[in-house]
DNA sequence: TCCCTAGTTGCAAATCATTCTCATGTGCAT
DNA sequence: ATGCACATGAGAATGATTTGCAACTAGGGA
């Protein structure tokens, strides 16, 4: 018989295993997290985790962020002139398109940009910790 | 004889041209952004400004910053978690590697890159209005 | 299962960058 | 030189995020 493991309860076992402790409200915002298919900001996060459990507070959806950010469960987007908005980090790496006009955020992905960008940092004698590539679109 | 035209002056006059009115804290402020070949922020500006022209205040500098980048004077760049940067917009377009270590700005201009963006904005039905690339990077 | 304690939380106050309000001042076309 | 639409300074307001602190609790160990 299969196991049932839903994704914020691997989540879950990922993070007790690396020594975070799993509390109520965390389990809440993991699991609005896992169950987002959007990029939600703190406070949408928070009103979605209230729904499962009234007591999360905004400050204990902004310190459990940061702790998915570090652990490397969440990736953390800041798009210009928005809050920051969190996805989890389990689909493989892309970059961004933003609607203008919606807000919309489009997924999308480029290995041969990726490795100019590569080469470029390289020639300059440095290497890439992190990047961001985003275009602010508006509908052709 | 040669016309010595500062930097400085020569953007006044366009911004008169394009209506804008050239107060003394507003000539300040290019002053500055025109002598400055680093990336400062707000605050610096005004710290700058200040030597020139005691007068003027933090909040004239934010609103003089919006005024020239929507005139189209300056640029404005938001990296992740530190305050907005600006640089006069005279140089060709172009990128920016961010050191983690420094936070030193070095720029680079890719047009392959360019191409491939555009290609993927179209080949979703975007058409980019801006984009931003920025490589976070440290030392080889 | 119960305990203990280091790690967590809610709340409210604090920060930080940036914007706004409003009374006063001034660039510049006429 | 003059007027008035636009600018400015000072400080309050805003919005996102962080923090201080006293009360709570997850989860390893007895």
């Amino acid at each position: 018989m299969a196991i049932a493991t839903s994704p914020s309860k691997s989540l879950e076992d990922a993070l007790r295993k690396r020594g975070v402790r799993v509390t109520r409200q965390r389990a809440a915002i993991l699991k609005v997290l896992s169950g987002a298919d959007d990029h939600p900001d703190a406070t949408e996060l928070h009103r979605r985790a209230k729904v499962i459990d009234d007591s999360v507070s905004l400050a204990t959806v902004y310190r459990t962020l940061s702790v998915l950010e570090e652990a490397g469960i969440v990736h953390r987007h800041v798009f210009d002139g928005e809050p920051s908005r969190f996805e989890t980090a389990d689909a493989p790496h892309h970059d961004h398109i933003i609607d203008l006009d919606t807000g919309d955020v489009i997924e999308f992905r480029s290995r041969e940009i990726e490795e100019l960008q590569e080469r470029i940092a390289r020639q300059r004698g440095y290497e890439i910790v992190s990047h961001k590539l985003e275009l602010y679109c508006r509908k052709r």
